[in-house]
DNA sequence: AAAAGCAGTTTACAGTTGTAGCTTAAGCAA
DNA sequence: TTGCTTAAGCTACAACTGTAAACTGCTTTT
């Protein structure tokens, strides 16, 4: 993913994007509108011009059927890794493990995230 | 450090805190400038701007001398804590474990990173 | 067919951010 | 002391964001 298009997912398109995620296929706007306007209280304006831009911004898909049905061109996996990369290139120097390092030492984790950290790199074989 | 704070650090912002992090001491306008100028371009007044900002939004503080010397309220520790916690709020669903889960599946770690990793997290005692 | 409703498009508008110039006042050099 | 240099403060301005209304044309209802 490049760069230029995920950089540029805001706050407010992030909560489009998750809706869209978390949906196993295209969605009309107007289940997007439904939903969004229950959770988040925008009003029907807002949600079209934050689909809008997703779209120009080339994150979202849109396919004409009857009405136009969105869905997201890149996965969540995709945007919340290039985040994650993203943080630790801007505040960890690069190094992930400064990253890891610092949640440690600022009881960013609790003691199932432990729990599980330790399943992970538990050396094996 | 609450909410209201540390989200206002920008990017550009940030690079301001980052030397005055890695200072020392106070440091008068002239060694921000000379520094941020050589290492991103930047016009004396941007500097200037950027320097009113974070005042303004609390994170640095002013002691008059001569001149006025700037220096970090908060400690980049505590900023980056912060805009981990943020992240895994934002973007993982609060779980601190899925950071790194994804972390290690999008192949965001070295060798290194793991070694440092599997120490870190071994079972102690 | 006339009216009503709504998808899609265009426009709006204030606050934030990146980037920087202009003005004013004070210290230093001549 | 008289002007030059520059710190500090104020102003600028376009792009991006959050939030939303207005308009337009098609579909559905009466």
């Amino acid at each position: 993913m490049s760069d230029n298009l995920a950089s540029k997912i805001t706050d407010s398109e992030l909560e489009v994007m998750k809706l869209l995620w978390h949906a196993s296929d295209a969605l009309p706007v107007t289940e997007i509108r439904e939903q969004l306007q229950r959770s988040k209280g925008w009003e029907p304006a807002t949600i079209k011009t934050l689909i809008s831009r997703l779209v120009s911004k080339g994150v979202v898909r849109q396919e004409k059927r009857n009405v136009y049905y969105y869905s997201p061109v890149i996965s969540e996996k995709e945007y919340s890794s290039w985040a994650t990369k993203d943080l630790i290139t801007r505040i960890y120097n690069g190094k992930a493990s400064d990253l890891i390092a610092s949640l440690v030492s600022s009881n960013g984790l609790t003691k199932d995230d432990i729990a599980e950290l330790r399943e992970m790199f538990k050396v094996e074989e």
